[in-house]
DNA sequence: TTGATTTTGATCGAATTTGGTTGTAATATA
DNA sequence: TATATTACAACCAAATTCGATCAAAATCAA
């Protein structure tokens, strides 16, 4: 059995049980554990799984959001890099959108420096944040979603469409040269789908973990937008500065 | 059984039952008293459960107050006894305003008792906590005042102005016989003014603290509204009883 | 074929996980 | 209230898994 096969068997095995232990895969594919430790190995370093005490499990599971909580603290460094670089890239008197997200709230320390910004946001977070700096924010109306507190559905969209802004900000959950930026949650796709439209400028942020994620949702190509991104490899950046343009900090 | 599966079925029956035994987690997963301690040990330290004797409960358990950090604390038995009482009189499927102040986000955690509400509200506070206690919201939109973090303008106007509501539930700075309900903010006395006009039953809350404060923007004569207090003398209530309906709670 | 490189499987000490035991604390019951 | 029951944290020893290393096997190149 060839390395492809096995590595292929094991992210199969993956998206079916979201969880396999070393000791099926060995039944399944025959080779020795050391083996398939290499493999763990391997595929955890492109991120394509996690590995865990007893086998692997799948870098994010498609249908679940982890909460707020839970995500926030992951990846620190790399967020705040993300986000400062983001926020410098911002010019006085701009009008710019911010998704929500954990990533993008990270912006919003380094925001101050700028005059006379407008940030229009669907986050409520994000919003309460804004206030406590004192920057001047505009919501639209919109229904709340619990889990991310955004704000979604159609008022949100038809107020989004009537306004164009210097940059927009997003979030994603995962990027990939084939399937773009993705979101799990439509609505919440929809969203970040125009404000990118009604930007002149998009950008995504999003740290490595995310690199090779699909989520249920796209809502961009990455020809569309510059990627703000952080802790990828040399060859993973490689790779994708032939499809978009692509900010690594730090 | 690897530990990520049993700590998933674990977070799993939370969502579900919002409450789990460790007895049944026994006979769940198969593991010991002691893994399954440990599990719960785990989870309650990256924040995704509580552990309460015999079992674990969600992180917002929802028939506990939230925990306010704020200085909120001012006569806090009181606005927990109007915010009680006020959210008593709410109905099954009705549609809602709330304010923005502390007084109103004592309601909030009494709401849940009532099913399929909506909740609008201006307060991006008041959603923030609405979304943690998984209540339908919609916020419209407006421009963010930093001071309150609530929302205002034109925009949160017009939208006001196509909306009917069963009940609004408003905060005031001060209220008196002959000033009636006043706030100190011109705009977000137009919010409140507006709010009473679209619903078909008004209340202001407001402990005793604001009797006979006049404050600069006056949103409504008492005779519009019934008053929801605490802490007011009989003498107190009789003069305004004469002038408006009041609950005096506690 | 020969020699170099890569892949594989086995081994072993270290690290992790697990289930049971113990004494103590919390809760339930009388 | 006093007592019995149950759940708890802390600890330990057994079992499992891990990472590192190395030699055998397979693959490749000339």
């Amino acid at each position: 059995m060839l390395t492809e096969e096995r590595q292929q068997i094991i992210l199969q095995q993956l998206k079916i049980h979201n969880i396999v232990k070393l000791h099926d895969l060995i039944s399944l594919t025959g080779a020795s554990a050391s083996t398939l430790r290499r493999d763990l190995k391997d595929l955890e370093s492109c991120h394509k799984l996690l590995r865990i005490h007893g086998g692997a499990q799948n870098v994010i599971s498609l249908h679940e959001e982890p909460a707020l909580s839970q995500k926030a603290t992951i990846n620190l460094d790399g967020k705040k890099a993300i986000g400062k670089a983001a926020a410098n890239l911002v010019q006085n008197d701009e009008v710019i959108f911010l998704d929500s997200g954990t990533t993008i709230q990270f912006m919003i320390p380094y925001l101050i420096e700028h005059k006379n910004l407008l940030v229009v946001t669907n986050s409520v977070d994000n919003a309460s944040m804004l206030a406590d700096y004192n920057i001047d924010t505009f919501l639209p109306g919109g229904r709340l979603k619990s889990a991310t507190k955004a704000l979604v559905g159609s008022t949100m969209i038809q107020t989004l469409e009537s306004y164009h802004f210097d940059r927009a900000f997003i979030g994603a959950n995962g990027f990939s040269v084939d399937s773009g930026c993705t979101t799990p949650d439509p609505e919440e796709s929809m969203i970040k789908k125009l404000a990118i439209e009604q930007s002149n400028l998009a950008f995504v942020l999003s740290d490595s973990s995310k690199y090779c994620q699909v989520s249920f949702s796209k809502f961009a190509d990455l020809k569309d937008i510059t990627l703000i991104t952080s802790g990828l490899s040399d060859k993973e950046l490689e790779l994708l500065n032939k499809k978009t343009r692509v900010m690594e900090v730090n």
